[in-house]
DNA sequence: CATGAATGAGAGTTCATTCAT
DNA sequence: GATGAATGAACTCTCATTCAT
């Protein structure tokens, strides 16, 4: 076992460099010059394991994306009831790795390259819809129908969405506790609420 | 009747051409030769008109704010009962004119650049703040206290943010009244819950 | 005789605008929106004038060359003896006119045009023949062969253009009775040496 | 062995490029594609190298100063006697690779910049006291008081100054024997020259 | 006569990519 | 495996020139 590995760990080291590159400089500014500087390592080295800036961009939303999914797994791996199961994809989101300022940072970066980056609208579909099922499939377990699970499932997922932008927005990270008990009081007072009764309260409250 | 007025219309046009562009291109492959194409006019006039590059994008985005802030003291002009006031602030955020995709592609890349751009940061700074400030005082008003206007305040606000976000990575528009629907939902459910009895009911579910 | 005369005034103008943008910008910062600024006037207006920017900085060259030939002319007139025609010639290159930062730092920009601008080098050739000549003819009545004529008029040449370009690298005037006392001091040391003496004394001095 | 010294060597490529491109095209027209063409070299290089076009320029004026600098010290290193010494000065001012038409050129063009440019003027400025400092001081050790050695010494600095710019006027060379002679020999005049009798010849010739 | 809005070619500069070492 | 020198395309910005008014 000699050189094996090498190539993991220069991949992983110039992705956690791209992070950090577009959390201190911003998408645009984020050069390989820089990505490779952070990285300790020279320019040509991306090209290398990477083929191309583009690969490397991509490969790094692959990376927080699989970060994001091994917290879920890890997490949904002891959770049996569905409310459980509910508030470990909200952990998962609002995870520690998942809250740093230069995570979020790179995270919003992404998002914004989403509508004109084919590669990257894909990886960004893949996530949606696993987060949206998710939700839907315990939503309908706690006796939501669909319409209404369907409803319940998008305000959390905008809310968590929410709560990410504003984060990087204020430029620190996100305060996972305060975030975690902001959608988990949320999405009680949605299932306790009984969606006729609201359309009353809403007649009501605009009246 | 000389010229006058020239550069107000040129102003505009080239603001809603870099609008345009941004969304048909994206933020970073946003040239001026693109958006001066969309605008039908030459490269050099962006110069003319603002200087810089950084200018034009810097103007697009007050100019989308100040829409967004038009809005706003439109809705509110009617409205004194806090409940209406707090329809308008999310109904002015759901406005037509900032629903279209190309809006809010625009935004997201803005946010985007937010962390990076000084300009961009202030800009948004003012917007979020007013927005805060207007929630806050009209919750207030409907009984709740600080600790609790700040909570449901920030809570309405991510709502809102997650709302665009996940419009510009879907690449449609909004749906303006469901989106409002969802907000003023919520509202109206953190506005019935005795924060007491949510504590117990988060306990119960947590059980 | 109405508007007769319009078109001089104009380029008169421009033309001493030109002499102050150089100086205040440099021949290369010298755009046609600062010299019709510095004249008060539109930029379109050169182009109306002189055709080009070229064109104009020609006729500038040409102003100043004969603001030049006026003053040799003025100071000839008078002067019959050789001593004092050369008197009136060093003078001419110190009159009150040439000795102003502005003209000096225009002269020396024009200089380094020079090798590159065939029109102006014509024109400089054309001063720069009068000049010799001029010297030459009046050296000879004061006795010295060909050669040695062509010797002193160098000098002297070499020595009033030195001094030219040392105010212009100083940045200020010339101080133009100094001026003139030192090149008329070494002329009266060159017209006083036998050249076979000065032959002699370089010899022992270099021993 | 990896690279060791490629850094100079383009360094010193670029700065000989430069001097043939200002004397090729003038120093308004030496582009950094020019300038890279006529090193064999792609336009990238001369960022690379010296980060911006200005800076190459400054480099390459330092360049000439540092070329005169090390001729002045050769000549200086054996000569003891004043007189010796003020002839290795101006040797130094005429030796060969001074005389060149495009060194000369290139010299005409950074003394026209002098003016608007800080950086050559600082350069400009250290050369010219070195110069002064350099024949006050022999023309002290030669019997002069210090008035006269500053008259002595500004006029042959601008006689040397002067056969420069004709040179770079005429377009070829300077015929730097010629110059050393007619430089010496006025030196020589002015040496012989008691200044009283000089001020009564000057009060009789202008008489 | 005079303006100044508009053009577009060309400048300096940046940077992803290549490749000899 | 890794380097970093070199390339050259693409960008922003400047500015002489044109021309409708």
């Amino acid at each position: 076992m000699p050189k094996v590995g090498v190539q993991p760990i220069r991949r992983r080291q110039l992705i956690a460099a791209t992070i950090e590159a577009i959390h201190a400089y911003g998408y645009d500014d984020t050069t390989i010059a820089r990505i490779a500087a952070k990285a300790g390592l020279s320019s040509g080295i991306i090209s290398h394991y990477f083929g191309s800036k583009d690969e490397l961009l991509a490969a790094t939303m692959r990376s927080l994306l699989s970060d994001l999914r091994r917290q879920l797994l890890d997490r949904l791996a002891g959770a049996e009831a569905p409310m459980r199961r509910i508030e470990a994809v909200v952990a998962a989101n609002f995870g520690e790795s998942q809250c740093t300022a230069p995570v979020i940072t790179a995270w919003l970066a992404f998002w914004a390259q989403v509508p004109h980056a084919p590669e990257l609208a894909r990886l960004q579909r893949i996530y949606s819809r696993r987060l949206r099922s998710n939700l839907r499939h315990e939503l309908r377990r706690l006796g939501l129908d669909d319409a209404r699970g369907e409803e319940v499932g998008e305000i959390l997922g905008s809310l968590i969405d929410g709560i990410w932008v504003r984060a990087a927005l204020g430029g620190g990270g996100i305060d996972a506790p305060r975030a975690r008990r902001q959608v988990m009081e949320t999405l009680h007072l949605l299932l306790a609420a009984r969606p006729a009764a609201l359309q009353e309260e809403r007649g009501s409250a605009s009246r």
